[in-house]
DNA sequence: GAGGATAATGGCACTCGTGGTCAAAAAGAT
DNA sequence: ATCTTTTTGACCACGAGTGCCATTATCCTC
């Protein structure tokens, strides 16, 4: 009940006891590799377990389930996002700043583009992971939310900030929607350019009720 | 291949064949009496099925999954929604229009809230549902898209309509929240104070990149 | 070096949702 | 009364998820 329940969380403290025979990592590339050969409906856990060379039981410790595993070390990358979005100067106005740590985080190095890209295309064009996707996204909203309670003063469960975390989900998925749909186009622009089109959009009325 | 795989489709042509022995309304009260008692997990289609009084299999005909059971009747309303949007003044701006039409569609006569509630808390407290919900709203965001698209003369498939459908649905999703965390709330008032706060966040920014 | 403690593994079994198939049932039509 | 039409429900299989537990492989202690 201590710590043997915890899932084998790769590259954790390892001294005593059996020696784990796979990682996420290992399982992440077996998978993908089956997704993309048979789909993600077309390939089953038990397919999964044979290609990595271990038990489908052991797969399902390494990965909650079958959806969270296209998602690979999502958790990871939110500590980077909240380190983006600290980092950014204090005299900046906050819906800049939030813009530009959007920005900030989907900047990726150019070789680590089509992994990403192969990555979320398999998450928006699933069902099943599209749908399972806004369940991981709560938290990335999360960081923004608090983010912005804090420059602001207020709770992050106020309204402001979960309106902020919310809209910026939807500016960034039409962004990257745009993003899949095109090949030559770049993902940093298409962010912008949603985020531009809102701000003209909403001043294209009048204060009226 | 032509009438007979579709499903029963309630109140609609049946005079020859076996009648019907049940509707979707009444597996839809069945299934929300259930969920009530024992949770949405807790319920089994089997024990839905035993409520109703008929097979198993008689559900999955008339829902095709567990968690469209308690989206009702909502293509149906989409509809309306659609009619909402274009009775909007054409000389009303687009912005406008859209906040409008999303906040009458949500104006509920006051004996249809706490069904209304049930049903949304249900649906937003329930993570598979919460997840499926936004397979569904999908649909509701082509609604918008596609309004704004005529309005403005573009593709209901632009960079703009689509995010116009998807702002629209967090701000939504993010007034929804508000309502069902305060029993006293005013699902309208909070409807347009969401839009309002998006709208005042905006304006703290400078126009910088 | 033998034995014990420790922790991951993987097999088994079970539940549940989903979907295919098909015979039976229940009505109208001839 | 028989035929046609359509729904029903039973049976089946598959896959995901999960609790349980013996097995295995390592480190630690004596």
């Amino acid at each position: 009940m201590t710590a043997a329940d915890q899932p084998p969380a790769t590259a954790a403290r390892q001294s005593v006891g059996r020696p784990v025979v796979t990682s996420h990592a290992a399982i992440e590339q077996s998978a993908f590799r089956l997704f993309a050969a048979h789909g993600f409906e077309g390939t089953t856990l038990e397919m999964i377990a044979a290609e990595v060379g271990v038990g489908r039981r052991t797969i399902s410790r390494y990965f909650t389930s079958k959806n969270d595993i296209p998602w690979g070390q999502f958790d990871r990358t939110l500590t980077g996002f909240r380190q983006i979005l600290d980092a950014m100067p204090p005299d900046l106005p906050v819906a800049t700043a939030v813009r530009r740590g959007v920005l900030a985080f989907n900047q990726f190095p150019p070789d680590a583009d089509p992994p990403h890209r192969q990555r979320m295309r398999l998450i928006l064009e699933t069902p099943a992971l599209l749908a399972h996707s806004i369940l991981r996204y709560e938290q990335w909203r999360a960081v923004i939310a608090e983010y912005v309670a804090r420059r602001l003063g207020h709770s992050p469960g106020d309204l402001l900030p979960r309106t902020v975390g919310q809209v910026s989900l939807a500016l960034a998925l039409t962004a990257y929607e745009s993003w899949l749909a095109d090949d030559s186009a770049d993902l940093n622009e298409l962010l912008a350019a949603t985020y531009d089109e809102l701000t003209s959009f909403l001043e294209l009325r009048e204060h009226s009720t």
